[in-house]
DNA sequence: GTCTATATGACGATAGAC
DNA sequence: GTCTATCGTCATATAGAC
C-alpha cells in the first residue's frame, strides 16, 4: 500500500490533497491570530486577510467559525498527545528513579504548554465563551488523561510509587503542579524561556517535593511517615 | 466627622452618592455577565440591556468599555486584598505549625477564587486581548503579593520555614500550588463546591507535601535532608 | 473554489435634543 | 442623566455569478 499522509491512510488525488494543504494553512493562521490577539480573538475576516482571500471563501472548507476552533482543538489535542507520547514512552522500563522520569514528563509537558500558549488556552482553558469541542475532537484529550493514568499506574506497580496511595489522587495532584506552573508563567511572564521562566524553573524542585511525598520509604527507613 | 462610605471618607451629597449607586450596580452587572458569558463576552449594550437602560446612558459613569473593565479590576483586586489580609491577620503570632496557617491562608485564597471566577479570570489569567489594568487598578493587586511575601517572610522569621531557602522560591512555589488548584477546578469542575472539588479537595494534601519540603527538620531529627 | 454582493446584526462610541 | 438617532466598523453567514 501506499503510504499516506493522512489519517484514513488512504490515497488522495490531486484535488483532495490541495484541500487539506488549504485546510492546514488555514489553521497555521487562526493558530498565529489567538497567539497574537488572545484565543477569543480569532475572526473569519482575519484568517482571510492574511490568507489573501476574502471571507466567504473560507466556508468552503468550515462550515462556522465554531467548526474552525473545533479544528484546531483537535489539532492541539493530537499534537499534545503525539508529544507527550514520544517523551514517555519509556515509563514502563525507565531504571531511573521517580524524580528523574517525572521531572522529564514534567518538562515535556511545561515546554509544549509554553511554547504553544493558543493550543493550551483553548485545550485547557475555557477561554471562548459558547465553543464547546466535539466528540471527535475531544476524544484524544480523554487519550492523554488515560495515558497519563496508565503511566501513574505503571509507575506504582514498578514500585516507584507508594502502594498505600490512590493513584488518582497522585494524578491529581500532578495535575495541579503542571497545571500551576504553566498558568502561573503563562500569565505573568509568557515571553520568558522555559529554562529560566521564573515559574518554569520552579519544576525540578516541585517533582523534588511531589517524589519526597509519594516516593515509597527508602528501604531500612524508620522514618516511614504513616498516612 | 461623619462616617462615610466612600474610600476617601468625604461626605457627599446626594448627587454623588446616587452616581456612585449606579457605578455599583454597573459594575455588579458587568462581573455577572463576565461570569456567565466569560471574561471577554462583556458587552456594553448588554450592560445597558440588563439594566433597563440604553448604551449611551452608560458612557456619563465610564468612558469606555476599556475603563469598566479596569473598575472591575480595580473592585475586584481590593476584594481579594481585604479578604485575604482578613484570613492571615494573626500569621505573625499564630501558635500553630506551619501546615495549619498555611492551609488557612490557602484555603482563603481558593474559596475566594473559586466563588469569584470572573474577578480571578480577569485579575490572574490574561482574557482580554487588549486590556491592561491602569497603575490605580494595579496597586492593590501589587499590595497582595507584597503582603503574602510579608507573611512568608514572617514565618521564616519565626522558624516554620527553613532558614536556608530562598523566600521568594518559596512563595514562588505556593503560588503555583494555589494557581494550579484554582486553574485546574475552574476550568474543568467549576460549579463543584469548595469542600468536594476534585481539585479543591486536594490542597490539604498539597499543603502537606509544601509543609514537608519547606519545614525546618523536626528537633532531633537526623533524616535532615541536605539541599 | 473563488469571487462579488448582500443580508443581518452586533458592537463601541458620539452628537445633540430634552 | 437619559434619551433618540446615528456613525463607522466589524462580524458571521448566504446567494449566486464565473
Amino acid at each position: 500500500m501506499l503510504s499516506a499522509v493522512t489519517i484514513d491512510a488512504m490515497p488522495l488525488d490531486r484535488r483532495q490533497r490541495r484541500r487539506l494543504e488549504t485546510i492546514e494553512e488555514v489553521l497555521d493562521v487562526a493558530v498565529e491570530i489567538m497567539t497574537e490577539q488572545g484565543v477569543a480573538g480569532l475572526s473569519i475576516g482575519e484568517v482571510a486577510r492574511r490568507m489573501g482571500i476574502r471571507p466567504p471563501s473560507l466556508y468552503v472548507y468550515f462550515a462556522s467559525k465554531e467548526a474552525m476552533y473545533d479544528a484546531v482543538f483537535l489539532r492541539g489535542a493530537r499534537a499534545i498527545l503525539a508529544h507527550m507520547r514520544e517523551h514517555t514512552a519509556g515509563v514502563a522500563t525507565d531504571p531511573r528513579p521517580l524524580h528523574d522520569v517525572l521531572l522529564d514528563a514534567g518538562q515535556a509537558m511545561v515546554t509544549w504548554s509554553v511554547h504553544h500558549p493558543a493550543y493550551t488556552q483553548l485545550l485547557f482553558w475555557r477561554p471562548v465563551p459558547g465553543f464547546t469541542p466535539s466528540e471527535q475532537s475531544y476524544a484524544p484529550a480523554v487519550e492523554l488523561v488515560e495515558h497519563s493514568r496508565a503511566n501513574f499506574v505503571t509507575l506504582q506497580d514498578r514500585g516507584l510509587i507508594r502502594a498505600d496511595v490512590d493513584v488518582d489522587d497522585a494524578l491529581r495532584d500532578w495535575t495541579i503542579l503542571i497545571a500551576g506552573v504553566v498558568s502561573q508563567q503563562l500569565s505573568n511572564a509568557p515571553h520568558e524561556s522555559v529554562d529560566d521562566g521564573a515559574f518554569t524553573s520552579r519544576l525540578p524542585n516541585l517533582v523534588a517535593m511531589y517524589c519526597d511525598h509519594y516516593s515509597p520509604p527508602a528501604k531500612g527507613n524508620r522514618n516511614a511517615r504513616k498516612r
